[in-house]
DNA sequence: AGGGTTTGTGTCCCTGGTACGTCAAGGATA
DNA sequence: TATCCTTGACGTACCAGGGACACAAACCCT
């Protein structure tokens, strides 16, 4: 079955996958970068992300260099691959070609921590990320994209928030996702007549009036990605 | 500047680009398959395709492979990168991954001619191919899904047509590509509303009433995919 | 008791989309 | 030349969704 030989002109490329991973921390979109422990680009950050193994798939190689990199384990369907970068000269070491996904961390994936061949891993602003290695502000650039037209159709947002939570903290994750201020009324207004939430008990957030707390509607369970 | 090494695990793959490259044709929407003339599945129709060139870059492969394949010329502006197969089994030659691509062909590009390797290059229905070689028939799945999606932003309609065309000509093309019918007084009434179009001579067509003739507004150029 | 802070709510208007009936301009035919 | 057939052209009414907008309610703290 495998005895067929690929024609000579067939480039062998280094297969790579990087992931643009995000949580909301404080209000704030966050992305995780890990910093390199080796050459090219030593002491850089950059997207975590590495060589896809033999008969390894890519979503497999994804998650697992978010697990070594990173220790943060995360389910496939929160996961998903948005763009191929493929620039000849994108990576000094020769020709490789990088299937990035988008991640998005369900709420409580906080703990993070350095391991493979990184010096640590590291939560920063989406928006106002540190100089990156190799292409990845780009790659980074266009995940915020595909994240921001997601945002329209799916719960997505909903992703980054524990089970029961207050409207005015998921118009938060909105925001801080668009990066741009919403409407309190009008926010409520499209939300709720959704009917994707219901309520729960009460809950005092220590100053202002106390929210209503809020959970998904049952058979709401639409992949996050 | 070449000098580093790769890691030992790093998966060296085949890169291939693969084109679905659709077209009009009696009201229709097609897409171009060429019939392939060598193992694995010889004989078969499939995306046109091949494996990038050393050096190459990614979109600069696809329009290579079309050119030598099925003798469409095409400009990158009407390319786009839309997803990467790399199922560890999707090819039997090995592990290949192949950057699908989506390509509007603009009206008049009909004259297709098989080359390279293949047999034989056709436009056949998209909506109805004949049994695709490999995973072709998902790529297909997708790239018609993404043309529908884009469908509605941009004028991509008008690069199926000639400079001058009449409306219910582009409605044509919108129903071709939605494979559903559309009410002719509410297309007209979006369509118009929108700008792009400015009118012409007139135009008979043999039968009914004649249409007017429209072309796209000047500076209405936005890149087509 | 009062000030500060945050949550919660209703109205108007504009836009875009869908459903729908009717007239107009030709070609073909008798 | 009159009639019919085919297809293009046009306008109205209705509904849903989104954006702009101001004020009351609940709780904390001092």
């Amino acid at each position: 079955m495998n005895s067929l030989a690929l024609p000579p002109q067939a480039t062998q490329v280094g297969l790579a996958v990087d992931v643009a991973a995000f949580a909301m921390h404080a209000g704030e979109l966050m992305v995780l970068l890990v910093q390199r422990g080796e050459l090219p680009h030593a002491r850089d950050w950059a997207l975590p992300g590495g060589f896809v193994h033999p008969g390894e798939e890519l979503h497999e190689a994804a998650l697992r260099e978010l697990r070594t990199e990173t220790s943060v384990e995360l389910e496939p369907r929160h996961l998903e691959q948005f763009f191929t970068f493929g620039e000849v000269n994108r990576d000094p070491r020769g020709r490789i070609v990088s299937v990035a996904h988008l991640a998005v961390l369900p709420h409580g994936t906080v703990s993070v921590s350095g391991g493979g061949h990184t010096l640590g891993a590291e939560w920063v602003s989406a928006h106002r990320p540190p100089r990156l290695a190799f292409d990845h502000q780009a790659i980074l650039d266009r995940a915020l994209a595909r994240l921001q037209l997601r945002l329209e159709y799916a719960n997505l947002a909903l992703e980054f928030l524990p089970d029961t939570f207050t409207l005015p903290e998921l118009q938060g994750v909105f925001e801080a996702i668009l990066n741009r201020k919403l409407d309190k009324r009008n926010f409520r207004k499209r939300l709720l007549s959704q009917g994707t939430l219901t309520v729960s008990g009460e809950r005092r957030s220590g100053v202002g009036r106390p929210a209503q707390l809020y959970r998904r509607a049952k058979g709401t369970r639409t992949p996050a990605l």
